[in-house]
DNA sequence: CGATGCATTGAACCAGCTCAATCCTTGTGG
DNA sequence: CCACAAGGATTGAGCTGGTTCAATGCATCG
Protein backbone atom coordinates (compact mmCIF):
# COMPACT_ATOMS: atom_id res chain seq x y z
CA UNK A 1 0.00 0.00 0.00
CA UNK A 2 1.53 3.03 -0.80
CA UNK A 3 2.07 5.77 2.17
CA UNK A 4 -0.45 8.33 1.23
CA UNK A 5 -1.58 11.42 2.56
CA UNK A 6 -4.02 11.05 4.99
CA UNK A 7 -6.47 13.82 3.65
CA UNK A 8 -9.42 13.93 1.97
CA UNK A 9 -10.08 14.05 -1.86
CA UNK A 10 -14.15 15.09 -0.66
CA UNK A 11 -15.72 16.47 2.35
CA UNK A 12 -19.24 17.49 2.29
CA UNK A 13 -22.03 18.45 5.12
CA UNK A 14 -23.30 15.46 6.29
CA UNK A 15 -27.10 14.71 4.89
CA UNK A 16 -28.01 11.89 8.11
CA UNK A 17 -31.87 12.26 6.66
CA UNK A 18 -31.06 10.91 3.66
CA UNK A 19 -29.20 8.52 4.16
CA UNK A 20 -30.42 7.07 7.52
CA UNK A 21 -33.27 5.04 6.43
CA UNK A 22 -31.05 3.16 3.71
CA UNK A 23 -28.51 2.90 6.81
CA UNK A 24 -28.71 0.47 9.78
CA UNK A 25 -26.09 2.63 11.24
CA UNK A 26 -25.53 5.08 14.39
CA UNK A 27 -27.44 7.39 12.76
CA UNK A 28 -30.39 4.80 12.58
CA UNK A 29 -31.45 4.32 16.26
CA UNK A 30 -31.17 8.30 17.09
CA UNK A 31 -34.51 10.79 17.15
CA UNK A 32 -35.04 13.36 14.55
CA UNK A 33 -33.74 15.73 16.73
CA UNK A 34 -30.85 13.72 17.95
CA UNK A 35 -29.94 13.05 14.57
CA UNK A 36 -30.09 16.59 13.63
CA UNK A 37 -27.41 17.56 16.36
CA UNK A 38 -24.96 14.34 14.86
CA UNK A 39 -25.36 15.72 11.53
CA UNK A 40 -23.90 19.16 13.02
CA UNK A 41 -20.63 17.57 13.59
CA UNK A 42 -20.40 14.73 10.57
CA UNK A 43 -18.57 15.24 7.65
CA UNK A 44 -19.05 13.25 4.40
CA UNK A 45 -15.75 11.89 2.92
CA UNK A 46 -14.76 9.88 -0.27
CA UNK A 47 -11.17 8.15 0.50
CA UNK A 48 -9.57 6.20 -2.70
CA UNK A 49 -8.62 2.53 -2.19
CA UNK A 50 -5.17 1.83 -0.59
CA UNK A 51 -5.19 5.73 1.24
CA UNK A 52 -5.43 5.41 5.22
CA UNK A 53 -8.27 6.87 6.65
CA UNK A 54 -6.09 7.16 9.92
CA UNK A 55 -2.79 5.62 11.23
CA UNK A 56 -2.00 3.59 14.66
CA UNK A 57 -0.70 5.75 17.19
CA UNK A 58 -1.98 8.70 15.17
CA UNK A 59 -3.75 11.08 17.57
CA UNK A 60 -7.72 10.50 17.67
CA UNK A 61 -9.13 13.49 15.53
CA UNK A 62 -11.60 12.10 14.40
CA UNK A 63 -14.27 8.97 13.81
CA UNK A 64 -15.95 7.67 11.51
CA UNK A 65 -19.04 5.48 10.55
CA UNK A 66 -18.88 3.49 7.03
CA UNK A 67 -21.33 4.46 4.81
CA UNK A 68 -19.98 2.13 2.00
CA UNK A 69 -16.71 0.02 1.01
CA UNK A 70 -14.63 -2.27 2.76
CA UNK A 71 -11.97 -1.04 5.25
CA UNK A 72 -8.68 -2.74 6.52
CA UNK A 73 -7.90 -2.75 10.01
CA UNK A 74 -4.22 -3.01 9.98
CA UNK A 75 -1.79 -3.11 13.24
CA UNK A 76 1.72 -2.33 12.77
CA UNK A 77 4.20 -4.55 15.42
CA UNK A 78 7.59 -2.85 16.63
CA UNK A 79 9.54 -4.38 14.29
CA UNK A 80 8.04 -2.93 11.75
CA UNK A 81 5.47 -5.82 10.25
CA UNK A 82 2.11 -5.10 9.34
CA UNK A 83 -0.66 -7.09 10.42
CA UNK A 84 -4.36 -7.14 9.20
CA UNK A 85 -6.39 -7.62 12.54
CA UNK A 86 -10.28 -7.17 11.09
CA UNK A 87 -12.27 -5.79 7.78
CA UNK A 88 -15.02 -3.50 7.94
CA UNK A 89 -17.95 -2.88 5.82
CA UNK A 90 -20.95 -0.97 6.36
CA UNK A 91 -22.69 0.55 8.83
CA UNK A 92 -19.28 0.07 10.88
CA UNK A 93 -17.66 2.27 13.20
CA UNK A 94 -13.94 2.77 13.35
CA UNK A 95 -12.52 4.48 15.87
CA UNK A 96 -11.52 3.61 19.34
CA UNK A 97 -14.04 5.06 21.27
CA UNK A 98 -12.34 5.77 24.67
CA UNK A 99 -8.53 6.36 23.41
CA UNK A 100 -6.98 9.74 22.83
CA UNK A 101 -5.10 7.63 20.01
CA UNK A 102 -6.31 4.92 17.79
CA UNK A 103 -4.29 1.64 18.23
CA UNK A 104 -4.63 0.96 14.58
CA UNK A 105 -4.63 1.92 11.47
CA UNK A 106 -7.26 2.19 8.74
CA UNK A 107 -6.92 1.88 5.00
CA UNK A 108 -9.58 1.85 2.35
CA UNK A 109 -9.59 -1.46 0.77
CA UNK A 110 -12.37 -0.44 -1.96
CA UNK A 111 -13.03 3.44 -2.67
CA UNK A 112 -14.89 3.93 0.83
CA UNK A 113 -17.68 6.51 1.63
CA UNK A 114 -17.63 8.02 5.48
CA UNK A 115 -19.23 10.28 7.90
CA UNK A 116 -16.74 11.16 9.91
CA UNK A 117 -16.86 13.29 13.38
CA UNK A 118 -14.62 15.11 15.15
CA UNK A 119 -13.87 13.11 18.23
CA UNK A 120 -14.15 15.81 21.06
CA UNK A 121 -17.47 17.01 19.97
CA UNK A 122 -18.10 13.48 19.11
CA UNK A 123 -17.60 12.24 22.86
CA UNK A 124 -19.60 15.13 24.56
CA UNK A 125 -22.59 14.13 22.63
CA UNK A 126 -22.15 10.59 23.21
CA UNK A 127 -22.20 11.33 26.84
CA UNK A 128 -25.55 13.14 26.36
CA UNK A 129 -27.61 10.94 23.97
CA UNK A 130 -27.14 7.22 26.01
CA UNK A 131 -28.88 5.64 22.29
CA UNK A 132 -25.60 6.40 21.21
CA UNK A 133 -23.48 5.13 23.47
CA UNK A 134 -25.87 2.20 23.41
CA UNK A 135 -25.40 1.89 20.05
CA UNK A 136 -21.73 1.44 20.04
CA UNK A 137 -21.44 -0.29 23.21
CA UNK A 138 -23.38 -2.64 21.29
CA UNK A 139 -21.20 -2.37 18.23
CA UNK A 140 -18.19 -3.10 20.88
CA UNK A 141 -19.71 -6.09 21.93
CA UNK A 142 -20.10 -7.83 19.04
CA UNK A 143 -17.33 -7.27 17.40
CA UNK A 144 -15.48 -8.62 20.29
CA UNK A 145 -17.47 -11.70 19.95
CA UNK A 146 -16.33 -12.29 16.09
CA UNK A 147 -12.67 -11.15 17.36
CA UNK A 148 -13.41 -14.35 19.89
CA UNK A 149 -14.40 -16.45 16.94
CA UNK A 150 -11.37 -15.45 14.72
CA UNK A 151 -9.32 -16.12 17.95
CA UNK A 152 -10.41 -20.04 17.40
CA UNK A 153 -10.27 -20.11 14.08
CA UNK A 154 -6.79 -19.00 14.04
CA UNK A 155 -5.65 -21.28 16.55
CA UNK A 156 -7.42 -24.40 14.69
CA UNK A 157 -8.07 -24.56 11.92
CA UNK A 158 -6.19 -25.50 8.44
CA UNK A 159 -4.84 -23.36 5.90
CA UNK A 160 -8.12 -24.70 3.50
CA UNK A 161 -10.65 -24.01 6.09
CA UNK A 162 -9.17 -20.56 6.78
CA UNK A 163 -9.32 -20.26 2.70
CA UNK A 164 -13.25 -20.90 2.71
CA UNK A 165 -13.94 -19.48 6.18
CA UNK A 166 -12.68 -16.01 4.90
CA UNK A 167 -14.16 -16.12 1.81
CA UNK A 168 -17.29 -17.36 3.69
CA UNK A 169 -17.31 -14.55 5.77
CA UNK A 170 -16.74 -12.13 2.73
CA UNK A 171 -19.93 -13.80 1.15
CA UNK A 172 -21.84 -13.48 3.65
CA UNK A 173 -21.17 -9.62 3.99
CA UNK A 174 -21.58 -9.09 0.48
CA UNK A 175 -25.15 -10.75 -0.02
CA UNK A 176 -26.12 -8.79 2.95
CA UNK A 177 -25.09 -5.73 1.39
CA UNK A 178 -26.90 -7.04 -1.65
CA UNK A 179 -29.93 -7.44 -0.38
CA UNK A 180 -31.79 -8.45 -3.66
CA UNK A 181 -30.42 -11.67 -4.52
CA UNK A 182 -30.18 -12.75 -0.74
CA UNK A 183 -32.37 -15.58 -1.56
CA UNK A 184 -30.40 -17.59 -4.01
CA UNK A 185 -27.61 -20.30 -2.05
CA UNK A 186 -24.62 -18.52 -4.53
CA UNK A 187 -22.85 -15.17 -4.08
CA UNK A 188 -20.27 -13.33 -6.25
CA UNK A 189 -17.92 -10.29 -4.72
CA UNK A 190 -14.73 -8.53 -5.53
CA UNK A 191 -12.19 -9.99 -2.91
CA UNK A 192 -10.80 -6.77 -1.09
CA UNK A 193 -7.81 -7.89 -0.20
CA UNK A 194 -4.42 -8.44 -2.23
CA UNK A 195 -3.24 -12.19 -1.44
CA UNK A 196 -0.83 -11.44 0.41
CA UNK A 197 -3.04 -8.88 2.88
CA UNK A 198 -5.89 -12.26 3.12
CA UNK A 199 -2.31 -14.58 4.11
CA UNK A 200 -1.35 -11.56 7.10
CA UNK A 201 -5.04 -12.00 7.82
CA UNK A 202 -4.95 -15.54 8.21
CA UNK A 203 -1.98 -16.04 9.63
CA UNK A 204 -0.48 -18.21 6.25
CA UNK A 205 1.98 -17.01 3.70
CA UNK A 206 1.12 -15.56 -0.16
CA UNK A 207 2.22 -19.01 -1.38
CA UNK A 208 -0.08 -21.43 1.08
CA UNK A 209 -3.22 -18.62 0.63
CA UNK A 210 -2.86 -19.30 -3.78
CA UNK A 211 -2.63 -23.21 -3.33
CA UNK A 212 -5.78 -23.23 -1.22
CA UNK A 213 -7.50 -21.09 -3.23
CA UNK A 214 -6.67 -22.87 -5.94
CA UNK A 215 -7.71 -26.46 -4.45
CA UNK A 216 -10.93 -24.50 -3.65
CA UNK A 217 -11.58 -24.05 -7.32
CA UNK A 218 -10.29 -27.35 -8.57
CA UNK A 219 -13.32 -29.18 -5.74
CA UNK A 220 -15.37 -26.48 -7.45
CA UNK A 221 -16.36 -24.71 -4.85
CA UNK A 222 -15.44 -21.39 -5.95
CA UNK A 223 -14.56 -19.99 -9.50
CA UNK A 224 -12.55 -17.15 -10.27
CA UNK A 225 -13.11 -14.37 -12.76
CA UNK A 226 -10.17 -12.57 -12.23
CA UNK A 227 -7.69 -13.46 -8.95
CA UNK A 228 -10.19 -10.90 -7.24
CA UNK A 229 -13.53 -11.74 -8.69
CA UNK A 230 -15.11 -15.04 -6.65
CA UNK A 231 -17.88 -16.38 -7.39
CA UNK A 232 -19.55 -18.88 -4.44
CA UNK A 233 -21.62 -21.47 -6.16
CA UNK A 234 -22.93 -23.40 -3.07
CA UNK A 235 -22.34 -21.26 0.13
CA UNK A 236 -23.49 -24.32 1.71
CA UNK A 237 -20.89 -26.12 0.77
CA UNK A 238 -18.20 -23.83 1.79
CA UNK A 239 -19.31 -23.60 4.90
CA UNK A 240 -19.14 -26.87 5.41
CA UNK A 241 -15.48 -26.72 3.93
CA UNK A 242 -15.05 -23.66 6.48
CA UNK A 243 -16.68 -25.76 9.71
CA UNK A 244 -18.63 -22.73 10.54
CA UNK A 245 -20.12 -23.59 14.17
CA UNK A 246 -22.08 -19.72 14.10
CA UNK B 1 -12.81 -30.86 33.97
CA UNK B 2 -15.24 -32.79 36.15
CA UNK B 3 -18.97 -31.77 34.84
CA UNK B 4 -20.18 -30.52 38.08
CA UNK B 5 -23.57 -28.32 39.12
CA UNK B 6 -23.34 -25.18 38.24
CA UNK B 7 -25.26 -24.58 41.89
CA UNK B 8 -23.21 -22.06 44.72
CA UNK B 9 -21.71 -23.53 48.09
CA UNK B 10 -21.98 -20.24 49.48
CA UNK B 11 -24.06 -17.65 48.52
CA UNK B 12 -24.56 -14.39 50.75
CA UNK B 13 -25.44 -10.95 50.78
CA UNK B 14 -22.70 -8.49 49.39
CA UNK B 15 -21.36 -5.97 51.10
CA UNK B 16 -19.78 -3.74 48.61
CA UNK B 17 -18.94 -0.87 50.93
CA UNK B 18 -16.27 -3.38 52.38
CA UNK B 19 -14.49 -4.30 49.04
CA UNK B 20 -14.90 -1.47 46.68
CA UNK B 21 -11.79 0.54 48.22
CA UNK B 22 -9.88 -2.07 47.63
CA UNK B 23 -11.62 -3.34 44.02
CA UNK B 24 -11.29 -0.85 41.20
CA UNK B 25 -14.05 -2.99 39.54
CA UNK B 26 -17.57 -1.85 38.52
CA UNK B 27 -18.25 -0.46 41.73
CA UNK B 28 -15.54 1.65 42.14
CA UNK B 29 -16.64 3.99 39.89
CA UNK B 30 -19.81 4.68 41.61
CA UNK B 31 -21.08 7.16 44.58
CA UNK B 32 -22.45 5.54 47.66
CA UNK B 33 -26.09 5.79 46.98
CA UNK B 34 -25.41 4.54 43.98
CA UNK B 35 -23.43 1.68 44.92
CA UNK B 36 -26.20 0.67 47.70
CA UNK B 37 -28.72 -0.01 44.64
CA UNK B 38 -26.21 -2.58 42.99
CA UNK B 39 -25.38 -3.79 46.58
CA UNK B 40 -29.32 -4.94 46.74
CA UNK B 41 -29.08 -6.69 43.97
CA UNK B 42 -25.67 -8.34 44.51
CA UNK B 43 -24.65 -11.75 45.65
CA UNK B 44 -21.24 -13.28 46.96
CA UNK B 45 -20.80 -16.69 45.91
CA UNK B 46 -17.54 -18.03 45.96
CA UNK B 47 -16.91 -21.29 43.42
CA UNK B 48 -14.33 -23.78 43.78
CA UNK B 49 -11.75 -24.89 41.02
CA UNK B 50 -13.21 -26.69 38.09
CA UNK B 51 -16.39 -25.86 38.73
CA UNK B 52 -18.43 -23.95 35.95
CA UNK B 53 -19.92 -20.49 36.72
CA UNK B 54 -22.22 -20.80 33.61
CA UNK B 55 -22.33 -22.31 30.20
CA UNK B 56 -22.27 -21.80 26.09
CA UNK B 57 -25.80 -21.54 25.31
CA UNK B 58 -27.43 -21.50 28.80
CA UNK B 59 -29.57 -18.49 29.64
CA UNK B 60 -28.25 -15.61 31.10
CA UNK B 61 -29.56 -15.43 34.66
CA UNK B 62 -26.71 -14.15 36.23
CA UNK B 63 -23.75 -11.96 35.27
CA UNK B 64 -20.55 -11.28 37.60
CA UNK B 65 -17.88 -9.74 39.00
CA UNK B 66 -14.77 -11.28 39.76
CA UNK B 67 -13.29 -10.24 43.19
CA UNK B 68 -10.47 -13.03 43.25
CA UNK B 69 -9.22 -16.11 41.92
CA UNK B 70 -8.52 -16.77 37.83
CA UNK B 71 -11.84 -17.97 35.54
CA UNK B 72 -11.51 -19.88 32.04
CA UNK B 73 -13.43 -18.48 29.14
CA UNK B 74 -14.23 -21.91 27.08
CA UNK B 75 -16.07 -22.24 24.10
CA UNK B 76 -17.41 -25.37 22.75
CA UNK B 77 -17.40 -25.78 19.04
CA UNK B 78 -20.24 -27.98 17.14
CA UNK B 79 -17.99 -30.99 16.96
CA UNK B 80 -17.52 -30.97 20.91
CA UNK B 81 -14.14 -29.70 21.15
CA UNK B 82 -13.55 -27.35 23.80
CA UNK B 83 -11.69 -24.27 23.47
CA UNK B 84 -10.27 -21.65 25.75
CA UNK B 85 -10.81 -18.17 24.09
CA UNK B 86 -9.77 -16.12 27.86
CA UNK B 87 -8.30 -16.12 30.76
CA UNK B 88 -9.87 -13.68 33.53
CA UNK B 89 -8.72 -11.75 36.73
CA UNK B 90 -10.57 -9.70 39.56
CA UNK B 91 -12.02 -7.14 38.41
CA UNK B 92 -13.20 -8.07 35.37
CA UNK B 93 -16.84 -8.72 34.45
CA UNK B 94 -18.15 -11.87 33.44
CA UNK B 95 -21.22 -12.17 30.87
CA UNK B 96 -22.34 -10.66 27.49
CA UNK B 97 -24.06 -7.33 28.29
CA UNK B 98 -26.37 -7.80 25.62
CA UNK B 99 -27.32 -11.14 25.16
CA UNK B 100 -29.86 -13.28 26.56
CA UNK B 101 -27.74 -16.58 26.14
CA UNK B 102 -23.99 -17.20 27.30
CA UNK B 103 -22.06 -17.32 24.17
CA UNK B 104 -19.23 -18.93 26.02
CA UNK B 105 -18.73 -21.05 29.49
CA UNK B 106 -17.21 -19.76 32.15
CA UNK B 107 -14.96 -21.79 35.23
CA UNK B 108 -13.51 -21.66 37.48
CA UNK B 109 -9.63 -22.36 37.31
CA UNK B 110 -8.12 -21.33 41.02
CA UNK B 111 -10.89 -21.04 43.59
CA UNK B 112 -13.22 -17.73 42.91
CA UNK B 113 -14.73 -15.91 44.87
CA UNK B 114 -17.50 -13.33 42.50
CA UNK B 115 -20.16 -10.84 43.09
CA UNK B 116 -23.54 -11.48 41.03
CA UNK B 117 -25.99 -9.89 39.79
CA UNK B 118 -29.36 -10.95 38.27
CA UNK B 119 -29.55 -10.32 34.42
CA UNK B 120 -32.80 -8.73 34.17
CA UNK B 121 -32.24 -6.08 37.23
CA UNK B 122 -28.62 -5.42 36.60
CA UNK B 123 -29.59 -4.38 33.02
CA UNK B 124 -32.18 -2.15 34.37
CA UNK B 125 -29.69 -0.68 36.52
CA UNK B 126 -27.34 0.12 33.91
CA UNK B 127 -30.01 1.69 32.10
CA UNK B 128 -30.46 3.99 34.88
CA UNK B 129 -26.58 4.49 35.47
CA UNK B 130 -24.90 5.97 32.85
CA UNK B 131 -21.31 5.78 34.91
CA UNK B 132 -22.33 1.71 35.52
CA UNK B 133 -22.85 1.52 31.55
CA UNK B 134 -19.70 3.17 31.13
CA UNK B 135 -17.52 1.03 32.95
CA UNK B 136 -19.05 -1.56 30.77
CA UNK B 137 -18.63 -0.27 27.86
CA UNK B 138 -14.43 0.94 28.67
CA UNK B 139 -13.99 -2.91 29.74
CA UNK B 140 -15.42 -4.26 26.57
CA UNK B 141 -13.61 -1.94 24.57
CA UNK B 142 -10.45 -2.95 26.66
CA UNK B 143 -11.30 -6.89 26.32
CA UNK B 144 -11.74 -6.22 22.72
CA UNK B 145 -8.31 -4.47 22.03
CA UNK B 146 -6.46 -7.53 24.15
CA UNK B 147 -8.26 -10.25 21.62
CA UNK B 148 -7.26 -8.57 18.71
CA UNK B 149 -3.18 -8.98 20.09
CA UNK B 150 -4.25 -12.26 20.89
CA UNK B 151 -5.32 -12.17 17.37
CA UNK B 152 -1.55 -11.14 16.43
CA UNK B 153 -0.03 -13.84 18.31
CA UNK B 154 -2.13 -16.93 17.38
CA UNK B 155 -1.75 -15.82 13.60
CA UNK B 156 2.33 -15.02 13.90
CA UNK B 157 4.30 -16.22 17.00
CA UNK B 158 5.79 -19.52 17.21
CA UNK B 159 5.70 -21.99 19.74
CA UNK B 160 7.77 -20.91 21.90
CA UNK B 161 7.23 -16.96 22.18
CA UNK B 162 3.36 -18.17 22.89
CA UNK B 163 4.44 -19.35 25.81
CA UNK B 164 6.94 -16.45 27.00
CA UNK B 165 3.72 -14.53 25.93
CA UNK B 166 1.03 -16.16 28.13
CA UNK B 167 3.84 -16.69 30.72
CA UNK B 168 4.64 -13.12 30.73
CA UNK B 169 0.86 -12.38 30.46
CA UNK B 170 0.23 -13.75 33.48
CA UNK B 171 2.99 -12.96 34.87
CA UNK B 172 1.97 -9.16 34.73
CA UNK B 173 -1.59 -9.67 35.92
CA UNK B 174 -0.34 -11.73 39.08
CA UNK B 175 1.93 -8.62 39.78
CA UNK B 176 -0.52 -6.59 39.34
CA UNK B 177 -2.85 -8.26 42.07
CA UNK B 178 -0.31 -8.58 44.37
CA UNK B 179 0.91 -4.42 44.33
CA UNK B 180 3.58 -4.99 47.08
CA UNK B 181 6.59 -6.27 45.20
CA UNK B 182 5.52 -4.26 42.35
CA UNK B 183 9.40 -2.74 41.83
CA UNK B 184 11.24 -5.82 41.21
CA UNK B 185 12.03 -7.13 37.97
CA UNK B 186 10.85 -11.16 39.07
CA UNK B 187 7.37 -12.49 39.68
CA UNK B 188 6.11 -15.89 41.15
CA UNK B 189 2.87 -17.59 40.51
CA UNK B 190 0.66 -20.49 40.41
CA UNK B 191 -0.05 -21.00 36.73
CA UNK B 192 -3.77 -21.53 36.39
CA UNK B 193 -4.24 -23.64 33.89
CA UNK B 194 -3.36 -27.18 33.24
CA UNK B 195 -0.77 -27.88 30.04
CA UNK B 196 -3.79 -28.73 28.26
CA UNK B 197 -6.07 -26.02 28.84
CA UNK B 198 -2.47 -23.94 27.95
CA UNK B 199 -2.52 -25.96 24.87
CA UNK B 200 -5.90 -25.23 23.99
CA UNK B 201 -5.59 -21.60 24.81
CA UNK B 202 -2.71 -21.39 22.68
CA UNK B 203 -3.14 -23.11 19.80
CA UNK B 204 -0.54 -25.56 20.79
CA UNK B 205 -0.40 -29.16 21.59
CA UNK B 206 0.46 -30.49 25.08
CA UNK B 207 3.47 -32.01 23.87
CA UNK B 208 4.81 -28.64 22.46
CA UNK B 209 3.77 -26.05 25.36
CA UNK B 210 5.72 -29.00 27.61
CA UNK B 211 9.15 -28.81 25.56
CA UNK B 212 8.82 -25.12 25.16
CA UNK B 213 8.81 -24.94 28.87
CA UNK B 214 11.56 -26.96 28.98
CA UNK B 215 13.04 -24.64 26.58
CA UNK B 216 12.47 -21.63 28.63
CA UNK B 217 13.52 -23.20 31.92
CA UNK B 218 16.73 -24.26 29.96
CA UNK B 219 17.55 -20.77 28.98
CA UNK B 220 17.22 -19.40 32.82
CA UNK B 221 14.14 -17.54 31.95
CA UNK B 222 11.78 -19.39 34.09
CA UNK B 223 11.92 -21.83 37.37
CA UNK B 224 9.63 -24.24 37.93
CA UNK B 225 9.01 -25.24 41.90
CA UNK B 226 6.17 -27.73 41.09
CA UNK B 227 4.61 -28.28 37.37
CA UNK B 228 1.94 -25.38 38.01
CA UNK B 229 4.28 -23.23 40.65
CA UNK B 230 6.79 -20.48 38.30
CA UNK B 231 9.14 -18.31 39.10
CA UNK B 232 10.40 -15.49 36.43
CA UNK B 233 13.61 -14.17 37.62
CA UNK B 234 13.73 -11.88 35.23
CA UNK B 235 10.80 -10.16 32.67
CA UNK B 236 12.79 -8.17 30.67
CA UNK B 237 14.25 -11.07 28.70
CA UNK B 238 11.03 -12.85 29.26
CA UNK B 239 9.41 -9.83 27.15
CA UNK B 240 12.10 -9.85 24.78
CA UNK B 241 11.55 -13.57 24.27
CA UNK B 242 7.32 -12.96 23.76
CA UNK B 243 8.76 -10.03 21.04
CA UNK B 244 6.05 -8.11 23.39
CA UNK B 245 5.10 -4.76 21.79
CA UNK B 246 2.82 -3.11 23.91
C1' DC C 1 7.50 -3.09 -25.07
C1' DG C 2 10.23 -3.50 -21.10
C1' DA C 3 9.24 -2.62 -16.26
C1' DT C 4 6.87 -3.27 -12.09
C1' DG C 5 3.91 -5.54 -8.85
C1' DC C 6 0.83 -9.29 -7.96
C1' DA C 7 -0.07 -14.19 -8.42
C1' DT C 8 0.99 -18.98 -9.30
C1' DT C 9 3.84 -23.09 -9.21
C1' DG C 10 7.63 -26.22 -7.82
C1' DA C 11 11.01 -28.32 -4.64
C1' DA C 12 13.34 -28.70 -0.21
C1' DC C 13 13.00 -27.97 4.54
C1' DC C 14 11.44 -27.62 9.28
C1' DA C 15 8.32 -26.40 13.28
C1' DG C 16 4.93 -28.42 15.39
C1' DC C 17 1.87 -32.57 15.29
C1' DT C 18 1.04 -37.53 16.09
C1' DC C 19 1.76 -41.66 18.24
C1' DA C 20 3.78 -44.12 21.91
C1' DA C 21 6.35 -44.98 26.02
C1' DT C 22 7.69 -43.39 30.60
C1' DC C 23 7.61 -40.57 34.57
C1' DC C 24 5.74 -38.02 38.21
C1' DT C 25 2.12 -36.79 41.70
C1' DT C 26 -1.82 -37.46 44.14
C1' DG C 27 -5.32 -39.98 46.18
C1' DT C 28 -7.35 -44.41 47.77
C1' DG C 29 -7.67 -48.75 49.99
C1' DG C 30 -5.64 -52.50 52.37
C1' DC D 1 2.81 -47.33 55.77
C1' DC D 2 2.89 -49.32 51.30
C1' DA D 3 0.66 -50.68 46.85
C1' DC D 4 -1.34 -49.34 43.05
C1' DA D 5 -4.45 -46.86 40.20
C1' DA D 6 -5.28 -42.68 37.49
C1' DG D 7 -4.55 -38.35 35.46
C1' DG D 8 -1.21 -35.00 34.33
C1' DA D 9 3.39 -34.05 32.48
C1' DT D 10 7.54 -35.19 30.08
C1' DT D 11 10.36 -37.30 26.57
C1' DG D 12 11.42 -39.59 22.18
C1' DA D 13 10.92 -40.74 17.20
C1' DG D 14 8.83 -40.21 12.91
C1' DC D 15 5.54 -37.55 9.83
C1' DT D 16 3.40 -33.72 7.54
C1' DG D 17 1.27 -29.21 6.60
C1' DG D 18 2.84 -25.05 5.80
C1' DT D 19 6.97 -22.21 5.16
C1' DT D 20 10.96 -20.78 2.54
C1' DC D 21 13.40 -19.97 -1.42
C1' DA D 22 13.41 -19.59 -6.21
C1' DA D 23 11.59 -19.47 -10.77
C1' DT D 24 7.80 -18.35 -13.92
C1' DG D 25 3.42 -16.33 -15.37
C1' DC D 26 0.41 -12.53 -16.11
C1' DA D 27 -1.61 -8.21 -15.96
C1' DT D 28 -1.25 -2.96 -15.99
C1' DC D 29 1.20 1.27 -17.10
C1' DG D 30 4.44 4.66 -18.63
Amino acid sequence: MPSQVTGSPHSLLARCDVCAGAHPGLCSVLSAAQRERLNALARRRTVPPNHYIFRDGEDAVTYASILSGVVKLIKTTSDGERHIVGIMYAPDFLGHTFAKYHRFSAAAATEVELCTYPRVAFTRLMLEIPLLERWLFEFTTRELDLCRDWTLMLGRKSSYERLASLLLMIAQRARHAAEGQAAENSAQFELPLTRSEVADYLGLTIETVSRMIGKLKQKGLIELRSSREVFVRDIERLAEAARQDC
